[in-house]
DNA sequence: AATGAAATTAAGTAGCT
DNA sequence: AGCTACTTAATTTCATT
């Protein structure tokens, strides 16, 4: 990954709010013309600076109106089965967000379902294994970022 | 916020993967004409439906290498300062991501930060605090998805 | 090696059926 | 909704530093 000056920085700054800004919007802000700008963001794209483009949808949208922060403990004496879990997590359509933390839990989840309803099904089918020690479930209230 | 038939669904479906596929690339993969296709994204942006479009920037770039998720706990004999709070940390630029949930915690952050100076630093700064009684950290070992 | 200006190509928008 | 014409943006070319 080659060097980035304050140039790409700004850049990037710009584009992580809001990746619609054309080019002479952002010739504008960083005192570049659109023509260098626009090679810039490409190059940024091509190196994988810019990991990838992604909408932001209303989560309503999908009826999922729920957010569950889980987090899990393993069993440690099943260590075999950690990869197998981390790929189920993968594949779980309501597992938005999965980390593999430090501390007393193991795992950190955030999960997005329609209801209570949903959320039981996804426990039951993902959760509910001997593989799982422990897992605690914190609903989101309100998203404040 | 109006109806959504299939085709649009498809077509969240898509850009919440990639937000830069063209009209004709929506085409198609939805079957519909490329004029339909961006008419119809451009309705779903300004109903709200899609909310923003924002550039995924690789986060070592901005020498953000470690992820911490922490565990807040509220004095809960101070409840005049929560809104202060939620500035607060909607404010830091370290807060990725800030919920407020229930169970024996109170807000769970997702935050980014260069090493545990920084980190440390972040602490200080904004965890440490009369209003907070209690946060747990858990570093984040890996990202599974 | 990277820029800005200009020309080219492609994409998005609007009007009509 | 589709088709087509129009407008705007992105890309490439090229001369310049």
């Amino acid at each position: 990954m080659a060097e980035l000056d304050k140039f790409d920085h700004r850049l990037l700054e710009l584009l992580q709010e809001n990746a619609r800004l054309t080019g002479s919007a952002l010739a504008q802000q960083v005192g570049l013309s659109s023509a260098a700008c626009l090679r810039r963001v490409q190059r940024l794209r091509e190196s994988g600076v810019i990991e990838r483009d992604i909408a932001v949808i209303n989560p309503r949208v999908f009826g999922k109106r729920m957010t569950v922060v889980v987090l899990v403990t393993l069993n440690n004496d099943r260590p075999d089965r950690y990869n197998l879990l981390r790929a189920e997590l993968a594949k779980a359509p309501e597992v938005v967000q999965c980390d593999h933390v430090t501390g007393a839990h193991d795992i950190v989840l955030r999960v997005k379902v329609a209801d209570m309803e949903d959320y039981s099904a996804f426990v039951d089918r993902v959760l509910v294994q001997p593989y799982i020690k422990r897992y605690e479930s914190l609903a989101v209230l309100g998203v404040i970022k």
